[in-house]
DNA sequence: ATTTAACTCCCCATTTATGGGGATAAGAAA
DNA sequence: TTTCTTATCCCCATAAATGGGGAGTTAAAT
């Protein structure tokens, strides 16, 4: 008999972990070996781990999952990752990816899935959910991407911290006088940061920008 | 030994759906009966089921929680229902308990407040999660709102359905001209559309719209 | 038959938002 | 040191959104 596969589960939804570990428990060979419920736990938790695979939900209040593999680049810290999800966004898989991801998994799957995708990163291999390939599949038959120079974009490192403010305000219903107000600095500055904003997150107007910041959770 | 508490469960993810399985059969007098992955399913079950209560995800795609509700209340279902949500959304609870749910409670509480719930709904009583309780709390001493002529107010009798439309369209980062374009009527009646819309919803401007229809799962 | 709700359209005026350009000071990074 | 980023501000012009008013048609409900 081998050592068993040590994983670590990280979701903020307690019932969720419960299951997961109620679904690995049917398999012989993966041991939880414990939970984080937010991800400043994770962080903490990973600074001193032996956990050979961390399950990793990416919606988190405060340090989401995104924060956290950027946190273990930054640190040097190398956990095989398998990104737990609740919507099949391409984009994060990118993303995700590029942070150091070793497999993205929907939570629309079954648990079985859990189990072959601990295997198949736990042996060195990617994994990924059908339902994450064709979203792929569709991106790189349409648009043809060379996955060596794809851009690294996180938002934190998109926009910037002032950006940040001003968008939260806008997505708070605020107007550009009033933005203006609020942070203490001229409409034409806050009118500079729409600007950017709509540039940089490539939408047509405030109403993207509120759906940007909703879809990113600045709000 | 008392007859089994028969379950059934709906939420669209499968990882959960096992997991509260799992943890549901740790507990011996309870049995899960069989589940649903879309709301669609649930009403089809509903219609020819034996199961004494039913655990409903609020956030599916298609037909949703609410829309589930709506349904039995019209055909004239009478199941008992826990919500499982997973964000505590007071304005949700209360439509919830108007529309006839029986418990709610959050994907952040453990599993065995799952088997409370279903122990406590069985036996006729409410149940709800303490972070549910919490919020409720504070609305109520707040607000001091009457439940009896709570109004009952669903955003589908709200909005009409132009209204809805247009605002599905201003989510989508439309302006009014193309609006105008799409439905084919005149700017006047969307910039109408929208003076009403604000009316309504009681939101400062078009962001708040979106936002709103976020919310109300109208996008 | 009369009321009501929903959908449609228009006028007016003001405020906001968008889009282009340029500019400066402070500080970090190369 | 020089370059780049960030944060700040301005001008100009046009497009869009907001807020008030009124009004007609149709179809359903009372």
């Amino acid at each position: 008999m081998k050592e068993k596969i040590k994983v670590h589960l990280a979701d903020d939804h307690k019932i969720l972990i419960e299951g997961i570990i109620a679904v690995i428990n049917t398999e012989e060979n993966i041991l939880v070996e414990g939970y984080s419920l937010t991800g400043k736990e994770v962080t903490e938790w990973a600074q001193n781990s032996t956990a050979d695979i961390l399950i990793l939900d990416i919606n988190m209040p405060e340090l989401d999952g995104i924060e956290v593999l950027k946190f273990f680049k930054k640190k040097g810290i190398k956990i095989k990752t398998i990104i737990l999800s609740s919507y099949d966004d391409v984009k994060l898989v990118e993303e995700m990816l590029a942070l150091g991801a070793d497999g993205y998994i929907s939570k629309d799957s079954a648990g079985e899935h859990i189990i072959d995708a601990i295997k198949a990163v736990h042996s060195g291999e990617q994994f990924f959910s059908n339902s994450i390939k064709d979203e792929l599949l569709k991106i790189f038959t349409g648009k043809k991407v060379d996955p060596k120079k794809r851009p690294e974009s996180t938002i934190s490192n998109l926009l910037t911290a002032r950006e940040i403010e001003v968008l939260k305000l806008i997505s708070k219903e605020h107007s550009s006088p009033e933005i203006a107000e609020i942070l203490n600095i001229s409409q034409s500055t806050v009118d500079t940061y729409r600007k950017n904003l709509l540039k940089k997150t490539n939408v047509k107007n405030s109403v993207g920008l509120a759906m940007y910041a909703v879809k990113n959770k600045i709000v």
